[in-house]
DNA sequence: ATCGTCGGACGGTCAATCGT
DNA sequence: CGATTGACCGTCCGACGATC
């Protein structure tokens, strides 16, 4: 193994592979490189020297959510957390720096869905595998509207219905809680954007860590060098270089009913937007929040014999009798734990004569009781009974995705986002609650 | 548990191209 | 000339071995 490749060249090959073009001709002038490891040249840096065979890394994606959740999201990046507690709990380790700040949660929801993507669910059992994001994002004023209330203060929300694909199955993770009268609330669990800092201090580039915007840097600070704290030089970008030619440029249109869907195989692909009937996405604190209601399930009578679901799923409810207590030392938190294993990684729904979605009774969960409850005491809000009467803290929450009057539930976190979590509840309902469980 | 190392995935930028 | 593309060049995730 040649280890005299420059740093630059390999790492053109990774990105030429990765926008899928051919290897450019090849620049000339071998100085470049400023990437402090790999460099085989450049200063008597300390970086190593010695270049070993490492079992490659299993390209996935290990860990979807760092599951911290006591991060305030903000919705601009460059401003420093103003929890406290985030703080100090990501300061401890610095082994999962991600914790990360951003607020844009819905932004990357968006942006990890490209309307283009398809993603063959069924060869790829693992679900650990996400769509590389686009650079869509949300307008301005989607992103505005968003964040309309901040989770961590608990008032009203007037998160409104938005139209969004839900993802394909088996393109990522979903957690689904109970909602009530069997339906499932659905909840993508999206890997948070990586966000990088302009510059790092040169400490934490010859570290690889992650640095941050303050000056003597978190890091350097907590290693006690922040007398080294210096930012890192950017050297300037070359010019003059010639590039093929563009491939072709899309006449700007994305609508096209998607032929590469195997009729009734459920594919959720772009295609599908979710109509108010049968599905809903929705924002709520930053968060988009998808939703199905259990409409028209008895029709499995259309012809088409349903096809079998994955062999390994079982035939009955999911039925937690006593939903499993995640042990959470710090705070009191029920969660359903709902074996991801036991939900379908591909479900299968099937489109309706009217396109409304549909699917099998039997991945339905049993709604199951559940008491979430955050530092500021809140929790337990019951009856539905179409009164709104909202939880002890008197909080409210106003959303309408389906039609229903939603109740306020409780705080909790989702993707590392506090959250506000809550249930559809039909009136007339019995209460139910349902609480989604970060993966771990 | 912590720390240093470091391969390589991922992100941000912006010059080169393209469409008009 | 604004919109897109996609390469350049950084950041830093996450795996690993070493040390305490
Ligand atoms: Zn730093
Ligand atoms: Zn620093």
């Amino acid at each position: 193994m040649p280890s005299t490749t420059s740093f630059q060249s390999q790492q053109q090959a990774v990105d030429s592979q990765r926008h899928r073009s051919p290897p450019p001709p090849q620049q000339s002038s071998a100085d470049q490189i400023p990437h402090p490891h790999h460099s085989a040249r450049q200063q008597a840096q300390h970086h190593h020297q010695q270049s070993y065979a490492t079992t490659s890394t299993p390209q996935q994606y290990a860990s979807y959510y760092a599951t911290h959740h006591h991060l305030v999201d903000h919705p601009t990046d460059g401003t420093p957390l103003h929890d406290p507690q985030a703080q100090q709990q990501s300061l401890r380790q610095e082994q999962h720096p991600l914790v990360d700040s951003e607020g844009l949660a819905a932004a990357e929801l968006l942006a990890a869905f490209p309307q283009s993507e398809a993603v063959d669910a069924a060869s790829s059992p693992d679900v650990s595998n996400l769509p590389q994001a686009a650079a869509a994002a949300l307008t301005a004023q989607e992103a505005a509207s968003a964040d309309a209330s901040h989770p961590m203060q608990h008032h009203p929300s007037t998160a409104q219905a938005i139209a969004l694909p839900f993802p394909p199955p088996g393109s990522v993770p979903i957690a689904y809680f109970a909602g009530p009268n069997g339906s499932i609330i659905a909840i993508p669990q999206l890997k948070a954007k990586r966000r990088q800092v302009k510059n790092a201090c040169t400490n934490c580039q010859k570290a690889c860590k992650k640095c941050d915007e303050v000056r003597p840097c978190t890091r350097c600070v907590k290693y006690g060098i922040d007398k080294e704290c210096i930012d890192s030089q950017r050297k300037e970008r070359k010019k003059g270089i010639k590039r093929g030619p563009y491939k072709k440029r899309e006449p700007k249109n994305l609508e096209e009913e998607d032929p590469t869907l195997p009729q009734g195989s459920g594919n959720l692909a772009a295609t599908h937007i979710l109509t108010p009937d049968n599905a809903a996405a929705f924002q709520l604190g930053g968060t988009v929040i998808y939703s199905y209601t259990p409409a028209m399930v008895q029709s499995n009578a259309s012809g088409s014999a349903t096809s079998s679901p994955s062999p390994n799923l079982p035939q009955s409810p999911t039925h937690h009798p006593q939903a499993s207590s995640s042990s959470s030392p710090s705070s009191a938190q029920h969660h359903i734990q709902i074996q991801p294993a036991m939900l379908p990684t591909q479900m299968q729904f099937q489109k309706g004569p009217d396109g409304s979605l549909q699917y099998p009774p039997q991945y339905y969960i049993a709604t199951q009781p559940v008491v979430a409850s955050s530092g500021s005491g809140m929790e337990e809000n019951a009856n539905g009974e179409g009164s709104s009467s909202a939880g002890p803290s008197g909080q409210q929450v106003q959303i309408q995705p389906h039609g229903f009057p939603l109740q306020y539930f409780s705080q909790m976190a989702y993707a590392g986002f506090p959250t506000t979590g809550y249930v559809v509840q039909q009136p007339g309902a019995g209460s139910s609650k349902g609480s989604w469980v970060p993966r771990d």
